[in-house]
DNA sequence: TTGAAAGCGATACCAG
DNA sequence: CTGGTATCGCTTTCAA
């Protein structure tokens, strides 16, 4: 069913019976609900490829992804970001688009994008220190808003950022007030924005409790379980094994994990372990470890935000906002017989 | 730069270039290289909405998640399988649609789809025994290929699918081979046609090594690691737990792992774990514990070929395929010294 | 308040 | 081998 069939077998204009569905005002109300209750009965629906090419705007949002990091795809930060924008979009009537793309390829596929038409704007993600999606965007005219950071960046652009570099900085103290000492950092690869500012969080915290870094328990490297069973079994094989690690997610602390049974260690009683991505639950269960759960529902609110910004790019190609969500952290610590409270999320400083 | 202005830059009309560009074989050679220069060089894309409009191919494919089970997108086979099917998709010029959407929604999100005609077919996930969606698409008409199977079905429909069921039974027959009597079973929910085969898998295993089955260490439930870990709790409790374990998926297993820490023992010595979306490399590393690699490849092949084919219903609305891959199993045991040699895959038998 | 008609940017049929 | 023109399904002036 189509707009024509529709229009004549309510006996109407397809213009009417167009702007009756679309709600302008100058219709008479007898003949919207006239209109409203056919197309409910026929269960019209506009045809999204010609409602498209006749008013310029694909109602759709690109969301490139390289894809040998497909570490990516497995991350729950990713998971969740996508399904917080998805509520955004299905709110005001955008699709997603997904393009996986070979590395290298990343700049032709934008460069699609844009030509074909295929979407209104799209949303970065794993931005890289120095991003050069960035430039290429904006000289393509393609609104979008990243996901995270890029440093050294002098051009304005919109992005969402969940407070990486305070999170680590807490995490770190935290690990510190507990007795620690020796703290090893396996972070993802320092060509990401993201792990800059962990890497950044994490020196604060050491310098802040009087301690001086050690490069050699930091760690960068795409954020795999393979890397995280050779890191820890490396840092366990030391003369001197860090007691606790940061790690930067869940996947890579599937392989940390590994490596600590392989060693007959038993987290939270000979290591400490805090996870950036992970849940909250174990440690209401009474799980014996540290928790650190930071940034879930944060991300999900990343993901609506990053949503809206784009669609408000797109309608208005002026607009550039940017928002530093901090990171809900929380954690805790089973050593001692009851939960420890939570700690309070604080609002954003400028500059972290 | 679109068609019309590409064509008055060359002097000709817009059929010739049309034709040039899509390699028809009627333009003169010397014609198609001009056009095809002259393309390049205004780095000219057909606006792939007109094209939809005008051709009646949107060439998108949908995939519906339903968002509530978020646990489908952090699991690594979705990630590998859709990173397969984008390697076919992009091959043949498709895009990717995804659309998440609230449970109860979807009925209405596959209505969208076919009425909108945002999308030529669409590829189903997480099929449940007795799937409601397959006679919905067919009577929406939207060419579709399910990733699994249902069961119960009596129409004809394409899927495809990786050999859940002898890969449970081979590892149930592995583990029962090593010395183990109770093997417990965590498994997906049993609305799930994939959580049926492996049931039915595990239950062959040990039929076939005259095991009796025992209900109660046979488990089921949304895969989430909350479920691992909680599982694994109660069935360590027991009086007599269960000393190999068979799980469903890796972020469950992350759950089972930290039970398992939390009761002070040592996968590989105390039990045995076999997870089946595991990866292999750590057998390789000499890494303290069974490894049950059942799928990666397979699956990214899955997504290969459902987008093959999907793609080949969209050309062809007759055409129904089905396709059994084997799980390429690779079992693996630390205990002795020597890795043992990996069991090679097997063709699929027919009913499995 | 409603309708006729001109696009939007391609494809494809029919002539030449 | 090349070009004119109708068409896809909708939106959006412009008139009535």
């Amino acid at each position: 069913m189509n707009l024509k069939e529709l229009a004549e077998a309510l006996g109407l204009s397809q213009t009417t019976v167009s702007r009756a569905l679309d709600g302008y005002p100058e219709v008479a109300e007898a003949t919207r609900r006239r209109v409203l209750e056919a197309a409910e009965r026929f269960n019209y629906r506009p045809n999204s490829r010609a409602k498209a090419l006749a008013t310029g705007r694909a109602m759709a949002i690109g969301h490139v992804i390289p894809k040998s990091k497909s570490s990516v795809m497995v991350n729950p930060i990713f998971a969740e970001f996508l399904a917080g924008a998805s509520e955004t979009y299905t709110g005001v009537g955008y699709d997603i688009v997904l393009s996986l793309v070979e590395d290298g390829d990343e700049e032709r596929a934008y460069r699609d994008m844009a030509a074909k038409r295929m979407v209104d704007g799209v949303v970065v993600f794993m931005t890289m220190v120095n991003d050069p999606r960035i430039p290429l965007l904006k000289e393509l005219g393609l609104p979008f808003v990243v996901h995270g950071r890029a440093t050294g960046m002098t051009d304005a652009y919109s992005w969402v950022d969940v407070n990486n570099m305070r999170s680590f900085r807490r995490a770190t103290e935290f690990l510190v007030d507990l007795g620690h000492s020796r703290i090893a950092l396996v972070n993802g690869p320092e060509s990401y924005a993201f792990a800059v500012r962990r890497r950044d969080g994490y020196l604060a915290g050491l310098q802040s409790r009087g301690l001086e870094p050690d490069p050699s328990i930091m760690l960068q490297e795409e954020m795999t379980e393979q890397y995280g069973f050779r890191a820890m079994t490396e840092l366990l094989s030391r003369p001197d094994p860090p007691t606790a690690y940061l790690s930067a997610s869940m996947i890579t602390t599937l392989g940390m994990r590994r490596a600590t049974d392989s060693a007959g260690l038993r987290l939270g009683r000979d290591i400490s372990l805090i996870t950036y991505d992970d849940d909250l639950s174990y440690f209401q269960n009474g799980q014996d470890e540290l928790i650190f759960t930071a940034i879930r529902s944060s991300v999900r609110e990343a993901g609506r935000s990053a949503a809206r910004t784009v669609v408000g790019l797109i309608a208005n190609a002026e607009e550039s906002e940017q928002l530093l969500l901090p990171a809900d952290l929380i954690l805790g610590q089973s050593t001692g017989p009851a939960p420890r409270a939570a700690v309070p999320a604080q609002a954003a400083l400028p500059g972290e």
